[in-house]
DNA sequence: CTGTGTGAATCAATTCACAGCT
DNA sequence: AGCTGTGAATTGATTCACACAG
């Protein structure tokens, strides 16, 4: 009894979000069904992975034919919490900031902009992609007014910790950090980060000591 | 003897860009010597992790005492390749790629633009961040003149895979693609994804499912 | 026959525990 | 005493192999 609970590994949770972005396009252009094969195929994962990541959660497809294309977007979205909308603060506004408010991607999948945050005084009040940029000063109350569910940090490095802790007391439980550094933050929050640097880092490791070796493309070769 | 080669995983690689930023800044601020113990803290690892880690690749501690923090940072250095000036291609001159060009991150990690290039005719010519916007047509002849190590994909969705065969046939063999589908490529070619719409979907899975059940959360606790 | 769902087996990564240097 | 380096043990994730359903 595959049941809904105990510990979801991050690498499921990570697959799963490419499983669903492929359905998504799937379902748009008309495939109606696909085999275990063909959706790893197209997310860079093995069928029996698809098959067991999706059996923690329950058995959504049907023996000898594959797995309804809608019918398993529709379970993996509800899975992820992707039919509840979040609504996100982007604090800092410079060049990422501004980049990230204008990314046309978050409407498209049910992340509402609820503000975009600036510390510096000669940028608030300032408009920005159709937004009036704020002052960080006023999160706290942005987010009781209205429900906030994830900040977004693209601030400096120096900052990052100042306006994370800000926003933790503002009661949010989810950031997503652009900042290189690692966030000192309560347990119950979640984080993530993203950082251009470290992944041209990563890169150049490869470089240095031969892709063949790096075990995405063993992966890859192997079948 | 742990000697240089056998396959290093890829968390390994992750941490060792870690080490390696807190190591520079620790440097920077006068601190000489550091134990696993602190290096980890600051790094969200454990202490066995560092140790293990860097046991991959050398002795480079003292018993008892620690490790040197130059010296270390050094070591890390030059074993991923950040001694080797690298030149990037950034593809893409629309926000993302703008934001991208801007980033001041770039000059002080040794990581040079080689280049800005777009495929919309009515972008090429024009400078943006005092770079000349380049056909995407010219990359393979820069290429050459120039050596290029790495390709940033910072395109829509739908000319990703074309342009990442572009870079490819221009001989690069490491590419940063910021577009969200699963490029097919050459086995030789090492790929990294950087994918915000990815991450938020990642945290709102979290959201729905509890913070605490992530396993970065368990490590940190544990300790 | 095709392809899912899943226990069992394998492979990989983390953590333990301790010998050895300072 | 304090802390590294590393085999051994453990935990976790992937892959195998096959029973079962259409």
């Amino acid at each position: 009894m595959p049941g809904e609970s105990s510990r979801i590994p991050e690498p499921v949770v990570e697959r799963l979000c490419r499983y669903h972005r492929y359905l998504s396009r799937a379902v748009r252009s008309g495939i109606v069904r696909v085999p275990s094969q063909a959706l790893a195929a197209m997310t860079g994962a093995t069928p029996e992975q698809v098959r067991k990541d999706l059996s923690h959660f329950g058995a959504f497809g049907q023996r000898g034919v594959g797995y309804d294309t809608a019918h398993l977007r529709d379970q993996i979205r509800h899975i992820m919490g992707l039919d509840t909308p979040r609504r996100v603060a982007i604090i800092g506004a410079g060049h990422l900031g501004t980049a990230l408010a204008g990314y046309p991607g978050f409407e498209a999948r049910r992340f509402e902009i609820a503000g975009l945050y600036d510390s510096n005084p000669s940028r608030v009040g300032h408009s920005v992609q159709g937004l009036r940029v704020r002052s960080i000063g006023s999160l706290a109350d942005d987010c009781q007014a209205q429900k906030v569910d994830i900040a977004i940090i693209a601030v400096p490095e120096g900052a990052a910790q100042a306006v994370a802790d800000h926003a933790v007391a503002a009661g949010i439980h989810a950031v997503l950090s652009f900042a290189p550094v690692t966030l000192e933050l309560p347990e119950d929050v979640v984080v993530r980060y993203v950082d251009m640097t470290s992944e041209l880092e990563f890169l150049s490791f490869w470089i240095e000591h031969g892709a063949e070796n790096s075990v995405e493309h063993r992966n890859r070769r192997e079948r």
